[in-house]
DNA sequence: TGCGCATATGTCAGGACTGACATAGTTTGT
DNA sequence: ACAAACTATGTCAGTCCTGACATATGCGCA
């Protein structure tokens, strides 16, 4: 199980780089990533829109602020349940995360 | 932490019994099993649908037949990031699932 | 009935993730 | 310029999750 190193190199890729270093990257990668950024950039937009310091929301999640400043940033070592959690934590509903996901889609799609 | 215990608790309830004892649930948990929920189901949905046994699928993950039928019970002990990434490996796009949780909010909303 | 196939459930060693801490860089207000 | 608040990044021990295995149940069929 590498997919530790793959997600790595794949979120520093989509941050730092432009999208076009995703043609090695196997349809079923590309979703999973894709999924993980959509959600890390709706914690953030939500977070900044509601005045909320990492540190807040850390204490709110029994968490702790480098951890969500690594949700932020979708780090590998961050799963898609702890950012679930967070945005969920944030009052955001499923309706929320489903729309999220809908734009991201849209998105990949360009 | 004892969100494994609750959670365990949660999900049997949703599934033995009634919509009924939801009532001991914070919003955010509730939000987070209706989601776990709703990718549980919608697995079970899209590998029946395309006449996939269960251990062909594992096998497709490199996982065990065992584990997918815990993600499709919704088994405490699976992950949503592992129940994303088996329906990826269905053919599943984020904007399935993104249709997936945006239905099961509507059924909630009962 | 007996056999093969699909699914459900329990258990466990090993690896992945978590929260915490340390520290550095950045922004904001004075 | 300085301090205070905020954020980014690295590390690590303890805990949770994972895949694998064992086993049980159910179902269709010869």
């Amino acid at each position: 199980m590498d997919k530790h190193k793959r997600t790595k190199l794949e979120a520093r890729g989509w941050k730092i780089g432009t999208t076009a270093q995703f043609l090695d990257l196997t349809p079923e990668e590309a979703a999973f990533v894709e999924t993980k950024l959509a959600l890390s950039h709706s914690l953030r937009a939500r977070r900044t829109k509601q005045q909320v310091s990492q540190t807040t929301l850390a204490k709110r999640l029994g968490s702790s602020q480098s951890r969500v400043a690594k949700m932020e940033a979708a780090d590998p070592t961050v799963t898609i349940d702890l950012l679930l959690r967070a945005l969920y934590a944030l009052g955001a509903t499923p309706r929320d995360i489903a729309t999220a996901l809908r734009r991201s889609g849209d998105l990949m799609a360009v």
